[in-house]
DNA sequence: CGCCATCTTGACACGTATCAACAGGCGTGG
DNA sequence: CCACGCCTGTTGATACGTGTCAAGATGGCG
């Protein structure tokens, strides 16, 4: 899979057929850049539910998410859970720097990634100040998101943060209708949770059970249509984004 | 305050008194950078209660909190408030790269910034890619923060979360305290409360009935000591972090 | 077909919000 | 110098939303 056709140009193959390619870190480089790159990374597959990262334990890879979605989260002591972040192609997955995690990382769907060691990654952000400036950037992006969050968690009603989260997925989870849906293309979607009723609720903040109601909720309300348990359509987006609070 | 001695060293004077030059960013930098910057650089003092990013504004210049602490809010249409963070010297303050501010930020106390524009900063940084390094850095670190305040407001009890916020200011309020405290040789503190009751419980996702009550609850319990309405003693820290959860 | 995990629904309890009254600090002005 | 009003914070009574516990329903899968 690393290997590269030099008969044809310097980018590897892996990187050539990459989709997320540019949009992710990689857009930050040039051909010679990605091939010094691709020399430490490999691609893995990893089946929904399985742990990506646990929690303090040192950090050995870090790793660009190419499909699928990971779920972030944290633990109190007594076991209650927070779902502190989830994150979607091309993200980049692990705190850089650190030596040891202070998270719990999982796959909530079935998800590839690309992995590269700690330490060859460092050593090529030394190198390329690009790769850190996409790097910063990711982390402003995500620290944003989580202040979004936080007003979510701390501000709003249970009502709407399960509209708040059907929102999050519905404008997350498939780059190509999210972008036709920005150009005013389309208002009605479907989409599968990539997320238990208790993950949910661990992302919200609230029980299963009031999970659940308010999901019957805004199904009485038609704001959702309920194709099974795991597969909602909204039919009108911005109705449901009048339910964000 | 910009002009250098020439005479002694190569390090404009402003910077040689600043108190919080090797812990902030300006660390990352030698005294011909640190000349470089300081060029642009201007302190300025703004008393409590003055808001020094409006949401939604553009983006005309950063800073360095040097002394004081600046609260970070986000709200929602109908008004419904979340502070997303507080800033400590020798904290970096704004959004770098991005063209409009997405939040609020206040004057907690009274403060003094180390303000420079936003483009002397950004053709800073393409300089000194170590000034990125920095920078990416403390952005790390407040997403480390956001997340760890996100289990906070969507897991604690009222109670743990009055406990987990004095437990913030009592070890983010004095870097001298809090370097002793880490080496086990305090556990008394006293402080004075930079937030007002309708800040607390903005930041704490309750109503400042309930900080109140629960304040009342901790003074009953021993855990603090009420000097006045604003400073409040901690007899044993351990003791508070217990009630954190 | 039946088991098990996941999700939903119902009855009730409890924690926090809401609304209202009160207390204290502090500056202003008589 | 004290009276007054205002602002901030506290305390109390009650309401309401979400949690808790328990029972069913649904769906996947052997």
């Amino acid at each position: 899979m690393e290997r590269q056709d030099i008969h044809n140009s310097d980018m590897p193959v892996l990187c050539r057929n990459c989709e997320v390619r540019h949009r992710g870190l990689c857009g930050a480089l040039e051909a010679g850049q990605l091939l010094a790159l691709s020399r430490h990374t490999q691609m893995v597959r990893q089946e929904a539910g399985s742990e990506l990262i646990a929690n303090e334990s040192e950090v050995h890879s870090y790793a660009n998410v190419m499909r699928g979605v990971v779920k972030l989260s944290k633990m109190l002591e007594d076991g209650r859970q927070q779902v502190v972040g989830l994150q979607f192609a091309p993200d980049f997955l692990g705190r850089i720097y650190a030596r040891h995690n202070n998270l719990t990382a999982e796959a909530a769907s079935d998800v590839e990634l690309c992995r590269i060691p700690k330490t060859a990654l460092e050593k090529l952000v030394e190198e390329y100040p690009e790769l850190e400036h996409r790097l910063h950037e990711q982390a402003l992006r995500e620290l944003d998101e989580a202040r979004d969050w936080m007003v979510t968690l701390g501000r709003k009603t249970a009502s709407e943060k399960v509209a708040s989260f059907l929102w999050l997925i519905a404008t997350h989870i498939d780059p190509v209708t999210e972008a036709r849906r920005q150009e005013g293309l389309v208002e009605s979607v479907t989409f599968d949770l990539p997320l238990s009723r208790t993950d949910i609720a661990d992302f919200l903040g609230l029980t299963i059970e009031t999970v659940s109601r308010q999901l019957t909720k805004l199904r009485k309300d038609g704001v959702i249509e309920v194709v099974n348990n795991r597969t909602f359509t909204v039919p009108d987006l911005e109705r449901l984004e009048t339910r964000c609070g």
